[in-house]
DNA sequence: CTCAGTGCAAAAGCTTTGCATAATA
DNA sequence: TATTATGCAAAGCTTTTGCACTGAG
């Protein structure tokens, strides 16, 4: 159902090293297998801790909400994912994205859309207040009512 | 100092009931002491619910948390204050401003500055997932380092 | 073989809620 | 006076932490 991570399809020789996904060496993390999941669950998508708590569990019923937790805070602390910071409740986490980029909410169904667009460039150049900072980061979120939500009656 | 919403700016009548600050009539609220001490304070600065809570206790030394995030749970739901999402924890909370207003946060001192920019118009224009959205909100965060801090050494 | 990572359970924060009392409209 | 709001205390959640055991390097 979930694009296998651990294929040697066809190949016979020794397991290549390489994480499927992120790799962990080189941060001094060991790349456990929960972390391996923790990240691969992180990829498809923002859920906040309990929910990548839950998902987890399918596939590996023992883990522990606090090592979600730790790991969470790890990757973090490592900038190997990022928080996010929505409407609602507690936070949300995706891996790093490499470009600047953005969110899009509907308030009515809840999709969140993401597109990219370099602000940083732009507030540095035209905010007087941010024209002495040194950015490190950005981020948009814009809320609304999308298209879809609109023409569905209301 | 807020434009007035009740204006009989020089009647002679019986002393109109304006609150000093905001207004709360019409909102079906009560107007409380801890409100209008409660709406003080916020319209001071971003502050979370507990250092709302603190401020608060020394000019009322009885008001208790519970009122405190009664209120600010209130006043929320009829949008005369925002919720803001910082890096940090948990929810902070100003006055609803009435323009599109947005957050400078310098990771080294903590400082928040906040800078207006019509975002909304441009990412309208600009980005082609927000087409077809009708934006209501846009809040834009940004952090790095401020200049003050920057030279600080280090 | 070592030390970082895990699971479990308990603790610590932050936020909400029930209920009797106090205060507003 | 009729409600609505408050204070207090207790409950509910989310997140963090201590510890002995397990497993990656």
């Amino acid at each position: 159902m979930i694009p296998n991570s651990n294929k040697s399809a066809s190949r016979k020789t020794r397991p290549t090293r390489n994480t499927p996904q992120l790799n962990l060496s080189g941060t001094g993390m060991r790349m456990t297998s929960q972390r391996a999941l923790i990240l691969e669950i992180v990829r498809q998508g923002h859920f906040d801790a309990d929910e990548v708590y839950r998902r987890a569990r399918e596939k590996m019923p023992r883990i522990s909400l606090s090592t979600v937790y730790r790991t969470l805070h790890n990757l973090k602390k490592r900038s190997l994912i990022e928080e996010l910071h929505f409407d609602e409740e507690h936070h949300h986490y995706e891996v790093k994205p490499s470009t600047e980029h953005h969110h899009l909410t509907c308030l009515s169904c809840g999709r969140v859309i993401e597109f990219q667009y370099p602000l940083a460039r732009l507030i540095k150049r035209n905010v007087t207040e941010a024209r002495d900072f040194e950015i490190t980061e950005t981020e948009l979120r814009v809320s609304g009512y999308c298209a879809r939500c609109r023409e569905k009656g209301k």
